[in-house]
RNA sequence: GGGCGAUUAGCUCAGUUGGCUAGAGCGCUUCCCUUACAAGGAAGAGGCCGGCGGUUCGAGCCCGUCAUCGCCCA
């Protein structure tokens, strides 16, 4: 190995570690016989291919490193599957906005199989990034595992999956009011919909009451007596009608959808109207007033219209009433055919003609101004209008209950636990899930469906009037008993939104309703027959969520082989082109025997807290409906990353940082220890964001007005505020690019994690120096053992630590707190490895005092370092272990302690003690060393460092150059001197001190300023003068005295005595006597002062 | 409207069953290019822990309330 260089440059050491992982397979594993408790296995939340990976998922995947490189170092059997998601409905977008912008054409003018391709290209480009991001960012994935939700084994979970909930009725098609994207025409699920406020109109319309006193209809008779006098025999007299009902409406074109208006049941000033009708403005047509509590008497005039097929409350009055559903739009957002003489004309334009015609018609009382929240589709950013349409679901109700149980019970945990409310709330509603989507890119549904027709009006003439419609019928009916049941499984569904139910009578035929029939594999010769009998494969495809689902199966390997091994699998068997397609990449080979029966359930999903009611829910209940066993243990969430302002950081919203620019400014283990050290159990991450600066490396503030241009799209040049020259943002051409220099998007907050990255570089380089220059070892059985005798106090006290700070990690990140290890780390490293211990060794081996022994801890420790920090930042370690293999192959502490981490390979002969890779060597074990704990000695050594802070302060007041030596002696009782003895040299060293005294009998020199450390009263020589020291004294005093006052009241308070802990208030007893004895000390050298 | 969370140093955040003289990183001030590291070292300044009430011997922490901000669900 060469010299190391003198800053640590992660570009140069990153590519060829991971070849060194790579070469030696490390992230590979193999079923083998270590027991459950000895494996670990995370399914990664695949990332959807519609982009590249932004800080978001960096900091996700690190999470999930992190655990897993430490799992694998306890040597636990180690799996990480990576992926990517297609994210049906978001991937499709993107290739059909990017398709229009470049030539200016839609899907349906290229077709589906060309969109389809187009897509695929989109994916193979995306997944390629994706997966390489996570390479770089050092991501320990088994990368041989690889997969994609609509490769061959996800697709076949899917199949299986579908077959079974179709089988068992779980699977229903029905008419559902849906989100309706008109613009990317398809339904898009809740949570794909945003709401944003929008400035709209408050319509006050007049629909006309049809004064036709049929009254029979009305009151039932205990609600009369309260009524009015001038009503009598149930009717009213006509004056007590009005003309008409002021109705107020946002959305006024739907009104051509109308099938009622409502008012309270209790509403004193409409309930006699209930029963009687209203002309619906426009086309005259009467329809009914109804009572019903969705009517608020509280708001505006308590009477609201309703329009079952185009608002989700009317929906559900329509359903209480039987109301007809009148649907108005087709599927573009134009007005169908219902809406008379609108139809035709987009929604936004028949509303604005609506309401001329209202004018003209004089129904119009009048037009207020409104904001309103109003749903807009996620993909397309277009108005989401509520629509009626044939959709298919799975049915909830009883699927949520073992789902529910999973997490009340704990056998799912959350953590942090308040997640748990989340899935619990969400779930606990139990709605259907709508899983058809009106897509190209998906699963495409696996259902053949045959609609029964009839001619005419009438339902009856079904039979009669044509023959072959008959035939017809009888082949289709015929199907569904002839095909295998084994591989097909065949439901009937009617237009009543009932549930699935098995007809028995063919000769009856149910009014607009379809058989269906679903397969298990695309069989070619019972697709032929399907096709025979008029059976149409539905164009619709699956909610991408169903595919996610059942990541955790699909991707060890559900259904196994072993179950299924008779069912045809080859691609060529399948006509659907997008369902899956030959793999090209090489590195992916598809057995998965047993890894199913080893990994599963894997032990946590690592993910963002938007995902829960996404993909936590159905992952849960997938797996218990399919496996009767939950998908993971835990379920732990992480923080969100926030840019400067406190946005979420998204691909969409222009700050999305890619986390291969912050690689390459700071390296991935800066990114890394930045990430894992901000992640905290309750905040949210704030990452402010900066352009730096090709010319001058300076950093640029990402901020509101200089994200976006005028045109609201995000900028793609800016100036330096640096150095005033113009640079190109990554959504600037490549011409730009090139020529004006392209700024990378970092944020300062990884700059103190790369500060680290290179003080580990230098104490290591530090130690090599002094390792390489050691003397010959003796050859032959390795180090010659230690004894305790051959320790200093440092020595005892840098083991100590380590001990503590092993303990200290390994249960944080046993906690998931991975904020908390990472600090343990860097305190230990920098503050105690580096600022003490790698300092007095500097002195030890120069002045040759005990060297050896030194040299032995300083190797042990850096040794235990690398492998404790490993997880957080892999390559940086790695790298240092490669040269430490080299420098100090044997570096045990023998006679110490035993075992040693890897002792099975410390057996002589090797020429070395330990792993040759870190990745795979032994990580510390998680009690610690407890032959190395030593409670005394690191209360001595923190005196000890008190003292010397002590002394640097009163040198640094005094302004002595650091060159400098002082002169020092302390006094101090003759025991305490007795022990400092042993304890001196670092303080001398560390302090600059040129000559110590110490004297239990000591007086403080004339000039010198005064410390006082516990029971150390320090003098550091020819400082002060004593005036000035005098009032320091006097200060002091005043403070002490404070202090000591407030103790003393403490230990008064007789409750205090009474109800703290004895150890609590012993402590505060010491704490008095200390203060005590400083303050007799202080009086005592202001006395000698005078 | 319902639920969850936040409010601690100039900034970003820790603070684990109440025992605190409230910590860290960055930033700031002073000194130092000491042969591991100036991406560094030494030292320092800086906080009525959002407001008000309560429980307690004792509250940053527990309870109530108000204010502001964020997220999720409807």
């Amino acid at each position: 190995m060469n010299e190391l260089p003198k800053i640590y440059d992660p570009r140069r050491v990153e590519q060829q570690i991971n070849d060194l992982w790579q070469q030696g397979d490390c992230f590979h594993p193999e079923p083998d016989d270590r027991p459950a408790d000895q494996r670990f296995c995370i399914v990664i939340p695949p990332p959807n291919v519609t982009g590249a990976l932004h800080l978001g998922h960096a900091l996700n995947n690190t999470l999930q490193d992190v655990l897993v490189r430490w799992h694998r170092m306890m040597g636990h059997n180690t799996l990480w599957v990576p992926g990517t998601d297609h994210a049906g409905i978001a991937t499709q977008a993107v290739v059909e906005k990017r398709l229009f912008e470049e030539i200016g054409r839609t899907r349906h003018d290229i077709g589906r199989e060309a969109l389809v391709q187009r897509i695929w290209d989109w994916k193979d480009q995306y997944e390629a990034r994706i997966i390489n991001q996570l390479k770089l960012m050092g991501c320990s994935c088994d990368f041989k595992r690889t997969r994609f939700t609509l490769d061959e084994g996800c697709s076949r979970a899917v199949r299986e999956t579908f077959f079974r909930l179709f089988k068992d009725g779980y699977i229903y098609r029905g008419k559902r009011l849906v989100n309706w994207d008109c613009e990317l025409q398809t339904a898009v699920a809740d949570d794909e919909v945003y709401h944003e406020t929008v400035k709209g109109k408050f319509y006050h319309i007049k629909y006309q009451v049809v004064k036709n006193p049929d009254c029979s209809t009305n009151n039932t008779s205990d609600s009369t007596q309260n009524l009015d006098s001038t009503r009598h025999a149930g009717c009213y007299m006509e004056k007590d009608i009005p003309d008409h009902l002021i109705i107020a409406t946002t959305r006024p074109e739907t009104m051509l959808g109308d099938t009622a208006v409502a008012v309270n049941p209790n509403d004193e000033r409409y309930k006699h109207l209930i029963g009687m009708k209203v002309k619906r403005p426009l086309d005259g047509r009467e329809i009914p007033i109804i009572a019903d509590e969705h009517a608020d008497p509280t708001k505006g005039t308590g009477c609201v219209k309703i329009t079952p097929a185009h608002d989700p409350n009317d929906y559900e009055v329509g359903l209480r009433h039987n109301l007809p559903m009148v649907n108005i739009l087709n599927p573009d957002g134009t007005i169908n055919q219902n809406g008379g003489k609108y139809a035709g004309m987009d929604r936004f334009a028949a509303r604005d003609a609506v309401v001329v015609d209202l004018e003209a018609l004089g129904l119009i009382e009048k037009i207020e101004d409104h904001e309103h929240e109003v749903g807009h589709s996620d993909r397309s950013k277009s108005m989401i209008e509520p629509y009626l349409s044939d959709q298919w679901f799975i049915k909830m109700s009883e699927l949520a209950e073992p789902t529910l149980e999973a997490v009340r019970s704990g056998s799912v945990r959350f953590v942090p636990e308040r997640y748990k409310s989340a899935y619990l709330d969400w779930l606990g509603e139990k709605r259907d899930w709508c899983i058809s989507r009106q897509l190209w890119w998906g699963h495409r549904i696996p259902v053949w469906l045959y609609q029964i027709s009839y001619v005419g009006n009438d339902p009856n003439c079904f039979f009669d009037n044509d023959p072959d419609d008959q035939k017809q019928f009888h082949k289709a009916w015929n199907m569904i008993n002839e095909l295998p049941k084994d591989v097909a499984s065949c439901k009937h569904f009617s237009e009543t939104n009932e549930l699935p139910w098995e007809k028995t009578n063919p000769n009856v035929a149910d009014i607009g309703s379809t058989y269906a029939v679903t397969l298990l594999e695309d069989h070619p010769e019972i697709i032929e027959k399907l096709k025979d009998a008029k059976y149409i494969q539905d164009s619709d495809v699956l909610d991408t969520w169903f595919s996610s689902a059942l990541w955790p199966l699909s991707t060890l390997g559900w259904p196994s082989d072993s179950s299924n091994d008779e069912r045809p699998t080859t691609n060529d068997e399948r006509p659907t082109t997008n369902d899956e397609r030959p793999t090209t990449n090489d590195e992916r080979p598809t057995t998965n025997d047993n890894l199913l029966d080893y990994y599963y359930p894997t032990n946590v999903l690592i993910t963002s807290r938007d995902i829960i009611t996404l993909w936590v829910v159905r992952m849960v209940l997938m797996g218990l409906y399919n496996a009767n066993q939950k998908p993971f243990h835990d379920v732990y969430i992480h923080p969100k990353i926030l840019d400067g302002r406190g946005v979420g950081m998204s691909k969409s919203k222009g700050n999305g940082v890619d986390p291969l620019d912050i690689i390459e400014a700071f390296g991935a283990d800066a990114m890394r220890f930045c990430l894992a050290g901000m992640t905290t159990e309750t905040q949210d991450i704030r990452m402010p964001v900066s352009y730096r600066c090709p010319h001058c490396e300076a950093l640029t503030p990402q901020t509101e007005k200089n994200m976006f241009g005028k045109d609201g799209n995000p900028s793609k040049v800016l100036a330096c505020s640096h150095c005033k020259k113009e640079f190109a943002t990554r959504w600037a051409s490549e011409n730009d690019q090139q020529s004006k220099g392209l700024a990378l998007m970092v944020s300062e907050k990884f700059e103190s994690a790369r500060n680290f990255n290179n003080k580990l570089w230098n104490a290591a380089r530090f130690a090599f120096m002094n390792l390489e220059s050691s003397e010959p070892r003796p050859s032959g059985s390795g180090t010659p053992p230690l004894q305790l005798s051959d320790l200093l106090p440092e020595d005892r006290w840098i083991l100590a630590e380590l001990s503590e700070v092993v303990r200290q990690v390994n249960a944080a990140l046993k906690n998931y707190q991975y904020g908390r290890a990472v600090s343990a780390m860097r305190n230990y490293f920098w503050d105690c490895l580096c600022d003490w211990y790698l300092e007095l060794v500097k002195h030890r081996i120069s002045e040759n005092q005990s060297p050896a022994a030194a040299r032995q801890v300083l190797a042990f420790c850096l040794d235990q370092s690398l492998r404790l920090m490993h997880p957080v930042i892999p390559f940086i370690t790695e790298r240092l272990w490669q040269q430490l293999n080299e420098v100090a192959p044997q570096r045990g502490l023998p006679g110490l302690f035993h075992p040693l981490p890897d002792a099975h390979q410390w057996v002589g002969g090797r020429g070395s003690d330990v792993e040759p890779v870190l990745t795979m060597a032994k990580y510390p074990p998680e009690d610690g060393y407890s032959a190395l704990d030593d409670a005394e000695i690191r209360e001595t050594f923190e005196d000890i460092q008190r003292a010397t802070r002590a002394v640097r302060e009163a040198r640094n007041t005094a302004g002595v150059a650091p060159k400098d030596t002082v002169r020092v002696s302390i006094r101090t009782r003759a025991e305490r001197a007795m022990r400092l003895r042993h304890e001196s040299h670092i303080l001398r060293q560390m302090g600059g001190i040129s000559e110590l005294t110490v004297d239990p009998n000591g007086v403080r020199p004339k000039g010198s300023a005064i410390k006082i450390v516990g029971e150390l009263q320090i003098f550091v020589h020819d400082l002060v003068n004593d005036e000035k020291e005098r009032k320091n004294i006097e200060k002091n005093l005043v403070g002490v005295g404070k202090r000591i006052a407030s103790t003393e009241g403490k230990l008064n308070n007789e409750g205090y005595i009474r109800s703290a802990p004895p150890e609590v208030v012993e402590e505060t007893r010491q704490i008095l006597s200390g203060l005590k004895e400083e303050k007799r000390i202080l009086s005592e050298m202001l006395r000698l002062l005078n």
